[in-house]
DNA sequence: TTGTACATCTCGGGT
DNA sequence: ACCCGAGGTGTACAA
């Protein structure tokens, strides 16, 4: 019999391994509470003592390690990870294995609180605005935010060293490289920015760059000057944004 | 009466809202099975229609909202804002604010399958190895990884545009600039090196610099060598690390 | 699979 | 507070 959530306190031994076989079977998401070891190795190693955590499986193969502070989990293991459950000297071990590259995550419960799974149903999707991909969308349907005169001809444009945001050319025909941050640039942008305005100017003449953003740190502004790039104030847009979801019924077959 | 760990499934409202106050006074993970939606707006702005998801709300603030799919949360809060429970129209909402930036957070409960919370004592923090900072080492160690006769000076040097992560000289004298990736390097890592022997020279003459990393991507190597910029193939150490974790006895003072 | 760049990146260290 | 760069970054998208 399937129940959609399932919680044990205290569980036993014999409880935890039934729970977490029947949470997997049914491709459920498994929260525990547990005080545990964990060890990890792979593209780095890394090795925790005991103490109280938060483990949270899902069903396709993430593997959540949660200390009690900070947003990112202590451990982890991304999707696509195959988890096991391992018995070793009467000990229960969660393992978690990926494959390319290889990383192995083993999990020693050393005392769980609470075992429980939820049989989670979500078609929705997030629907997110303020991106730097609405910047883009902002700029080619008004190209005079950039200056008067511009004209953008390209969005993620591949050329010889990366991939160009916008690609235009303003009103004396020069071309344009266009940067696009959706918050403050940095030293990064500028290199950026000054990599593909390098790799275009190797093949064409009168070629300027403009880095579009918010605003700019100290440093990016000096570098910025250094190099004769440019500077345009511009604030990502949030606008109205269509949900996305997934179609779950399939109305869109009726007459 | 404080509990270490309590969990009830289908609770009620009030039950909900008792266990989350008492989860919150005593400074509990929080962690939620439910249906519901949520909002947030600050740096960005985001929509999600209802589903099942885990909600975690961490004592210091952090607030995570997971999908039963992918690593990341779909939305969160970080470490430092502010939760809060709010009744509306019979709702429960999950309100979650942060100041500067200032983002808010909501979840709007429509129906919650379980209800938990855990304090959590934890006094062990992550002991790691294989990072760029011990790659740093080792070349400190053994200057000759790099090339025979290399002499490092200085480790995460700033200088006018940026930070250099290893400055040094080689047996010819001249100023070698190294940066450093503990895994396949790529364009932005050329841009980063380019930017920063660029600032060398233009104070000093003859600076070299070697991107230092296990691999290259193609690109990168085009652009190294375009750039007169050398690689030298280097894997990050995997070490053996002393366990950190906070002192929980004073055994210290001890006689 | 590899390469490239974004992210409500987060996080830590320095000034 | 800002600035800077690492990260086991993860994630999407294109070639």
């Amino acid at each position: 019999m399937s129940m959609k959530v399932e919680a044990k306190v205290e569980p036993s031994h014999e409880e935890i391994i039934e729970i977490l076989d029947k949470a997997l079977s049914v491709e459920a998401i498994i929260t525990l509470f547990a005080y545990c070891r964990v060890f990890y190795e792979g593209r780095a190693k890394s090795e925790l003592g005991p103490g109280d955590r938060v483990i949270i499986i899902k069903p396709d193969g993430s593997f959540l390690i949660h200390q009690k502070n900070k947003r990112e989990p202590v451990n982890w293991q991304p999707p696509g990870s195959v988890v096991s459950i391992v018995l070793e000297d009467g000990k229960i071990m969660l393992r978690s294995v990926r494959r390319k590259p290889k990383e192995t995550l083993e999990v020693e419960l050393i005392k769980t609180y609470l075992v429980s799974y939820f049989q989670a149903e979500d078609y929705e999707e997030l629907a997110l605005t303020g991106s730097e991909a609405e910047m883009a969308g902002l700029i080619f349907e008004n190209p005079s935010l950039i200056e008067e005169g511009f004209k953008p001809l390209f969005k993620e444009k591949p050329i010889k060293h990366g991939i160009v945001d916008v690609l235009g050319r303003d009103k004396d025909g020069n071309l344009v490289v266009l940067e696009l941050k959706r918050r403050r640039a940095d030293l990064h942008a500028v290199s950026q920015l000054k990599r593909y305005v390098d790799a275009l100017r190797e093949e064409y003449k009168n070629v300027r760059g403009i880095l579009v953003a918010p605003s700019l740190t100290a440093g990016a502004k000096k570098l910025l000057e250094k190099e004769g790039l440019e500077f345009k104030k511009l604030n990502p847009p949030k606008r109205e944004k269509k949900k996305k979801g997934k179609q779950k019924t399939l109305d869109f077959l009726s007459p």
